[in-house]
DNA sequence: AATTATATGTAAGGTTTTCTAACATCGTTG
DNA sequence: CAACGATGTTAGAAAACCTTACATATAATT
């Protein structure tokens, strides 16, 4: 269920060195926090903790957002394609049991 | 030559997270550094910035000096280490040298 | 057109994190 | 025992980060 931990989704970069990643200003890291978009962790004083994951993620953000979308639509292309991921982790996980039981679908 | 930057190479991480990441103390791991067992990059600032493969190296080191090793072994192995890859490096490029243009070894 | 929302900058004041240097301790090695 | 090795601790300073608030310039909405 839940992904293996790689050196990609760990959260473990402050958010000076994110700055410095992708040139975006703290300011509108927090921002795009703020609006949904990015999740950092916490260390326990408080400070914001990223993954590499996070970083290109804040990338395709700061493209979207030159491109003139607000985020607010980036936030509703980002569940969407989050449900579909998910329907479409059930729809294998159902294909499984089918092949394993041969449940039928009614 | 020099090898991609990866994930793993990029030195990203203060040192707060390494020390949760490998329990080692801040001083413990400064002094390896004084050791000449790891070498951070540092921000503009001055602060220590480390990648994943460094905090693996941490903890090999750890391993070894709680079974007794010294910093300066360590060290000796390390630098040992370094010659034989860069020895094999250079056997391999030179087999590449002589299947590409025959020259003979004299 | 006026109002509201979006996106970002900047400033202030406070807290957390990191830095270096120094001194202390304790075990090991010569 | 003296020197070295490894680590802890302390102190003071600097860097990094935090939140909140106010300002501004577009863009969207009514």
């Amino acid at each position: 269920m839940a992904k293996e931990a790689s050196y990609k989704d760990k959260k473990v970069i402050t958010i000076g060195i994110v700055r410095e990643l992708t040139g975006l200003s703290e300011r509108q890291i927090r921002y795009y926090e703020e609006r949904k978009l990015i999740f950092p962790e916490r260390t326990s004083g408080g400070s914001r903790k990223y993954s590499f994951a996070d970083i290109e993620l804040l990338m395709d953000i700061a493209e979207k957002i030159e491109d003139g979308v607000q985020t607010y639509e980036i936030r509703q292309e980002m569940k969407k394609k989050n449900a579909d991921a998910t329907k479409l982790r059930n729809k294998m996980i159902q294909g499984q049991l089918n092949a394993q039981f041969g449940t039928r679908k009614r």
